[in-house]
DNA sequence: CTCTAGAATGGAAGCGCTCCCAGAGATTCC
DNA sequence: GGAATCTCTGGGAGCGCTTCCATTCTAGAG
């Protein structure tokens, strides 16, 4: 080793090597004002000499700021996390939080001992705020985001518990144009695919299924429930061709359901859209390869996280800002 | 307020408040020996009487360790990151890092920013390791990784360059016997589909390919080549159609490709796996919900990430460990 | 020319924890 | 019985940075 294994220069050899106090140093970092302009550019030299850059655990130690957010998916991980949905929610938010020059710490809460050391991280100051998404009705973490004094924004809100700071997609208003979309097509045995009855997203999907119906003068009929995944979409489509063999369309709570609906019904010989009109929820990606193309309804995931992420940082400012609903719109293509 | 706003009690309070030495108290802590039974009661009947929480920041700043690796996520994010690829790396990743009591700070290195933020994270030793995955030929990422003092490890080789560290999955092996089993079901024309060329992945695939071709004794054919986009390997597939209209098997480097190439095979009539045999690569859920579902050859993703995070572990722990890869293996199905 | 407000400056006290070390007691062993 | 060896124990010095505050310097006001 020809150069010595030196430790990283602290703010004191800067200091030291500029010819002024540690104090003056630290106001060049922050840019601060009373610096003159000579000291403020002999400490700038010496910190591209000496190659320094501030340690943030120190910092963060001085400041109680940690300059860390954490985004916390709740739920069974692999199988919901394998959702593309939460891939685009992450996206939007690291791309807010970076806006604000904050770290990502993703926390996956499915298992009681996850939970154990996310409720740990949040007592420990470990991250500035919590990002909480998709949290369902009765999760464990909501327990602990009751308990922190630290600020939480909720992406999508739970069933049954409207907390003060959240972000959420127009699934109602959605729903209700799905449906509208599929009467307005002139089906009228309209039958709907929801999800987990335990999420505020089904529960609200559903509600605008209902309200358009019902505006329309039909019966909504009673719903065949998945879990939002391609195989369970299958399955319920199949149960509800028993249960109505005259349906003439669907609406599914998401996309993938909406694929496996799509994937029974050409197993039970139902031409798509000819026999039976089918609508997703979402726009993913699987909406455009499908066969045929899915008509569903967009909302803005990518937004969505970057939402999120953007009512926390100002949260953790020191601001106030109010909830947040983001419209979501319906994309015709070719299974209606 | 009831209550009045008081500070989280530190660890002096506590020390106080059970009557003994702060000294005494963090050896409790940390479980560490020297401690009679009954200070060592008094003071875990104090913490919990206080409800104490270690403070993270101050025992980073004191222990040089900062209880967080970095997953970084190199790459056109939007696109690349949307992959259910990426989120089995993370469940795994998340789980082996949960063991060793560390938390996942996941960084989206695509734009000039991210990469800079990411490079200051090292240097500032806002983490204790890194995790690199996906990496391509000349991405910027790999300068950052050269220059760190930071343990990194790399999930998936980066083409042209062999670290020191790294868990990869057998694509030379696995690519070989996909071919060989279309070989074996007495394919002739077997043409290839493969990704990106400047990804060690699809070089390695394509060499598994071409190996089975040569010992096989016919010619490997001039593969085409997609993005690992479901689309792209539609494109990709009448491309070939139309330079060898005999083609009677192909190998898609993975499965989105794969499904693209189904896709395209149905619209020109072609009948899988009669006229044409495919199979695919991952055995991501989307191989099970094609029609024909997919042959194809499963690597242990989640298993990348686990393993990749538990070598990651194992360097900061001081151990030295080495480059692992882990098996393949064909799973057939309707396909082929 | 004196007075005073404001800028510049560095000393020093934290932030909350770990860990080395020296001293006190308790044990062991010849 | 005394030396040698352990276990306990708490004092105190950091870890590297921010920030309060008292002091000095500068310059404009009167």
């Amino acid at each position: 080793m020809t150069d010595m294994p030196r430790r990283r220069p602290t703010l004191d050899e800067v200091a030291e090597r500029a010819g002024v106090s540690r104090s003056a140093a630290s106001r060049v970092l922050n840019n601060a004002p009373h610096v003159s302009r000579d000291k403020r550019e002999a400490v700038q030299r010496a910190i591209r000499e000496l190659r320094y850059v501030p340690n943030t655990t120190a910092r963060a130690l001085a400041t109680r700021q940690r300059g860390v957010a954490a985004l916390v998916i709740s739920g069974e991980t692999p199988a919901i996390f394998a959702d593309p949905f939460f891939a685009k929610v992450i996206v939007g938010a690291s791309a807010a939080l970076e806006e604000a020059d904050l770290h990502l710490m993703l926390c996956l809460a499915a298992a009681d001992r996850s939970r154990q050391r996310l409720a740990e991280l949040l007592r420990a100051r470990g991250v500035d705020g919590v990002m909480l998404m998709a949290v369902r009705e009765n999760d464990p973490v909501l327990h602990t985001a009751r308990e922190t004094e630290l600020p939480v924004v909720f992406g999508g809100r739970p069933a049954g518990h409207e907390p003060p700071w959240y972000v959420d997609a127009d699934n109602v208003g959605g729903a209700r144009r799905a449906t509208e979309h599929l009467l307005a097509r002139g089906r009228r045995r309209v039958v709907m695919i929801c999800g987990p009855l335990d999420t505020q997203v089904s529960r609200e999907r559903h509600r605008g299924y209902r309200e358009a119906m019902i505006l329309a003068g039909l019966e909504p009929l009673p719903p065949a429930s998945g879990d939002f995944t391609e195989p369970s979409g299958a399955t319920a489509m199949t149960e509800l061709l028993e249960r109505h063999p005259d349906v003439d369309a669907v609406f599914a709570a998401n996309d993938n359901m909406a694929a496996g609906a799509l994937r029974a019904l050409r197993g039970a010989g139902r031409a798509v859209p000819h026999d039976v009109a089918v609508v997703g929820f979402d726009d993913l990606d699987i909406a455009q390869i499908t066969e045929p193309s899915l008509t569903t309804v967009r909302q803005p995931i990518q937004a969505l996280g970057h939402e999120t992420a953007r009512m926390l940082v100002r949260l953790i400012g020191g601001e106030e800002p109010s909830p947040l609903i983001l419209p979501t719109r319906l994309v015709a293509r070719s299974s209606t």
